[in-house]
RNA sequence: GCCGCGGUGGCGGAAUUGGUAUACGCGACGGACUUAAAAUCCGUUGGUGGUAACACCUUGAGGGUUCAACUCCCUCCCGCGGCACCA
């Protein structure tokens, strides 16, 4: 009998794999299942086995899927813009495309030794001309509809990479890429209107099968509130001349008299708002200053444009502001209240304004009490006045609030709301956290944004039959202040107008990375496809995806902004569905010595020494059997030798299987392998590929005690459970047990529930719910037999004796428990 | 602060709707083979008491519901993750 030598087989079959074209997709299917993993990134680091957890988990889906009778698409691909190679590319002085070359090539051969399916022949780059084309496409197709648009905005800034970031890569008030405090600058920049689908994306998630993890963390992130908007009177001490209005907020309604819009969650504290509180940047605070106090809050609100960020991320944030000495009056009691500015007001949610309501909130209460302003409550546990240490935020009954003293606050609520609504003073509206995506970058290696700016014209899209803007090559990549390094190269940037035919000027600005992959799962089915983004007919079959793979760093980042692609291109009637993943599995990280295995960690476990030792499909096996596969689990070293010494057992059980020795199926192995198939076949529809594991090794265990009495159809149901986690391995025995075709032909095997179950079962006997005996039955038992078997029990009657039975409770198939006194 | 997830042997973990807690694997210990080691194979392995049969205890802590709780409810502790002055 020859020893198993995983090297040997696993490179014979990988081969025999490339040669038929094994994994190669049939577009045209009848029955076609789309199983997507996230693209990676191809940075310079190479796969160590933490990057093995998700594409094995992948790959046994996909083989499973395929041996139930689907045609699968499982494509790869590279998202290859960034500024990762774009950093490399101005440290090391390479081109990024030469650098992103390299750093593919190296992926894709360690990505087939995994013994992955991928179909090479659908692979994409983002950062090639034939894709980043219809990147540029869709983006006018956004633009076209209103979708995507220009305008000067605060911006995240990071001096250090001399760009400006997305919200989401900011962490904790810092570069997610160098650490630097990140500042706000103000620059014209391109948005995707993304908030215009708030809501979609929120009430979507019901119709998905997604982890409630990352429905909750984009609920969160989206931050839905509902609320009112209460309108305060201000009086201007002196007159002034009218002034831009900046979104809703300002107007005049009487001469000298303005509307301070507010927006609240809790219009039941009206009677309690003591003073009011604007954004520093708020329009009306040049109008509502008197003049004896313009320096003080002038240089307040330079002080918040230079230390915020800093302030932000300090723990204990001390309470700071400026009255402006202007008054506004409470529309529900006319009281005359304070005007104050201060930084904790934010100018980008709600109105910019808040009303305080310093007993119930716990903001306002810091706030009031640092600078003396009254506290008057207005719900109360009691109903009576208590005396407040700290902001009281539960409901209770309303008191000093007129009218409504001595209802209920929850009812308040709605009845101070009505009242607001009949004097036009109110009205019922929804805030949302999240901004609309900033997609300029100040950066070399990203996708052309394709429009031209022309004196005459204005803002001129690029006409359709003449993309792609190609990026063009240049000498300097670094980026000059606040300006893309594409402002060096005169031949890309000064154009024709497509207008007017006169000189004009090309957006330097490239595209955030996130838009190339926002619609990259369209491309692939018809990524062989010349002429179109995406065919009609194809993007019909395959989309949806089906099963979507990959790390959970993306909950609120790519997984939101290709969901917001879906529903833009589903509105624009280009494609008919408006979720682009049916099922998203996150898998879990590995860790190793107590953190992420990583390089800079200098904590990463390289698969090819393992490879060489114990093989792919031992290091398959372990990778699934280590744990739950959406969990976080440490790296062990004794792992991969115990899966191997599994695969060692089924080798030596079926290289030794010499045909049936004995005429007389065995029930016992009958019933065994038919509950093998059932439990196998369930846990992997649950993605518990763990306990898939664990069963087979089960299963193994008993053939191999049992090898006397095996027959051919034991073996074969082991390999072919086996197949998609050790595909290797199976397609050897499976060939050596006298097939010609590959396992991978076959059809899932299928289990008689009838045989699944077992004639026999230990009978659990409790007395008073303690275990007291297990008596060997015919599974069939009814409660009556069962009970006379109990009682008859020398063990039992121990516990019965002299001991009246109060009731048996008796669970066919499981236990009886007899009560007794 | 708010939201979410989790806490089970020496370790990774298992336990469809409440129904035998600790499956499977690792490690450890004992044995076989061997001059020896590795590899392989066999056995033992939650804790306490007991020669043993057996008994009692045990799923972060404490209560509760139930014939029966890792599972459901309440209070609390610890760990991880997300958001964070969002009104």
């Amino acid at each position: 009998m020859r020893q198993y030598s995983p090297q040997k087989i696993e490179q014979k079959w990988q081969k025999i794999w490339r040669k038929t074209r094994a994994h190669q997709t049939n577009l045209e299917s009848k029955k076609p299942y789309y199983c997507l993993d996230m693209f990676p990134y191809p940075s310079g680091e190479g796969l160590h086995v933490g990057h093995w957890k998700g594409y094995v988990l992948s790959d046994v889906w996909v083989r499973y899927k395929r041996m139930q009778g689907y045609d699968v698409l499982h494509p790869m691909g590279w998202d290859a813009f960034g500024l990762p190679a774009e950093n490399a590319a101005i440290e090391k002085g390479i081109h990024p495309k030469k650098f992103t070359q390299a750093n593919l090539k190296m992926f894709k051969k360690q990505l087939n030794d995994i013994g992955a399916m991928y179909d090479w022949s659908l692979e994409i780059n983002t950062s090639r001309p034939e894709y980043y084309k219809w990147t540029q496409w869709i983006f006018l197709q956004l633009y076209k509809n209103d979708l995507a648009y220009r305008k000067k905005a605060p911006v995240n800034w990071c001096p250090s990479c001399k760009t400006v970031l997305a919200n989401e890569q900011i962490i904790a008030g810092k570069c997610e890429r160098c650490g630097q405090d990140v500042t706000t600058k103000y620059l014209k920049q391109w948005f995707f209107r993304i908030t215009k689908y708030a809501d979609p994306l929120i009430d979507d998630l019901e119709k998905i099968d997604w982890p409630e993890k990352v429905k909750t963390m984009q609920k969160n992130w989206i931050g839905r509130s509902g609320g009112v908007e209460v309108e305060f009177k201000a009086k201007v001490p002196e007159k002034r001349a009218f002034l831009t209005a900046r979104r809703r907020v300002l107007y005049w309604t009487k001469p000298k008299e303005l509307t301070i819009p507010v927006f609240t969650t809790r219009p039941d504290t009206l009677f309690g708002t003591t003073y009011l509180v604007l954004a520093p940047e708020h329009p009306l605070v040049k109008v509502l200053t008197t003049k004896d106090k313009k320096e003080e809050v002038s240089s307040y609100i330079e002080k918040t444009k230079k230390e915020r960020e800093i302030e932000r991320i300090s723990e204990e944030k001390e309470k700071t502001g400026v009255f402006i000495s202007a008054y506004a009056l409470n529309p529900v009691n006319n009281q005359k209240i304070p005007i104050w500015i201060s930084d904790y007001v934010l100018p980008t949610y709600g109105t910019g304004a808040i009303m305080c309501v310093p007993a119930h909130d716990k903001r306002d209460f810091a706030f009031a009490k640092k600078f003396k302003l009254p506290i008057v409550q207005v719900i109360s546990p009691t109903g009576k006045e208590t005396k407040l240490k700290e902001a009281y935020v539960e409901e209770g009954k309303m008191i000093n609030s007129g009218e409504f003293d001595g209802i209920k606050s929850e009812q308040a609520e709605d009845k101070i709301t009505d009242w607001l609504k009949k004097k036009n003073l109110a009205r019922q509206t929804v805030n949302y956290r999240f901004r609309d995506w900033l997609i300029s970058r100040q950066r070399y290696w990203g996708c052309p944004i394709p429009i031209i700016f022309c004196e005459k014209c204005g803002e001129v899209p690029v006409d359709e039959k003449d993309l792609p803007v190609r990026l063009p090559k240049i000498k300097d990549y670094k980026p000059l202040e606040g300006e893309s390094p594409l402002a060096r190269s005169s031949k890309f940037v000064d154009v024709v107008c497509p207008g007017c035919g006169g000189m004009a000027q090309r957006e330097i600005d490239t595209m955030d990375t996130f838009v190339d992959s926002a619609w990259y799962f369209l491309r692939y089915p018809s990524a062989h496809i010349r002429d179109k983004a995406f065919d009609e007919e194809l993007t019909k079959r395959w989309l949806p995806i089906d099963a979507y793979i990959g790390g959970i760093e993306h909950a609120t980042g790519h997984l939101i902004f290709f969901r917001f692609m879906a529903k833009a291109l589903k509105d624009l009637k280009l494609i008919d569905f408006d979720e682009p993943a049916q099922r998203l599995f996150n898998q879990g990280m590995i860790y190793y010595k107590g953190a992420k295995m990583s390089k800079s960690k200098g904590n990463v476990i390289s698969p090819d020494p393992l490879i060489k030792k114990y093989g792919r499909d031992s290091i398959r096996g372990y990778e699934l059997f280590m744990g739950p596969p959406e969990q976080d689990i440490e790296w062990s070293d004794q792992g991969v030798p115990g899966v191997y010494r599994f695969l060692q057992k089924v080798w030596n059980l079926v290289t030794s299987y010499q045909s049936a020795t004995s005429q007389q199926p065995n029930k016992e192995l009958e019933q065994l392998m038919h509950g093998t198939i059932k439990k196998v076949t369930e846990d992997l529809e649950r993605f518990h590929l763990n306990t898939v594991v664990s069963a087979l090794m089960e299963y193994t265990n008993q053939l191999t005690a049992n090898n006397q009495q095996l027959s051919t159809e034991h073996l074969e149901t082991l390999l072919l459970l086996l197949a998609p986690i050790a595909p290797h391995l199976s397609c050897e025995l499976w060939q050596k047990l006298g097939h010609k075709e590959s396992i991978f032909k076959e059809k899932w095997p299928k289990y008689k529930e009838e045989l699944a179950k077992a004639e026999k079962i230990e009978l659990v006997i409790q007395v008073n719910g303690k275990v007291r005996d297990k008596i060997e039955v015919e599974a069939e038992i009814q409660e009556e037999k069962a009970k006379e078997i109990a009682l008859a029990s020398q063990k039992v009657q121990k516990f019965t004796e002299g001991k009246k039975i109060i009731k048996t409770i008796f669970v066919p198939g499981k236990l009886i428990n007899i009560v007794v006194d």
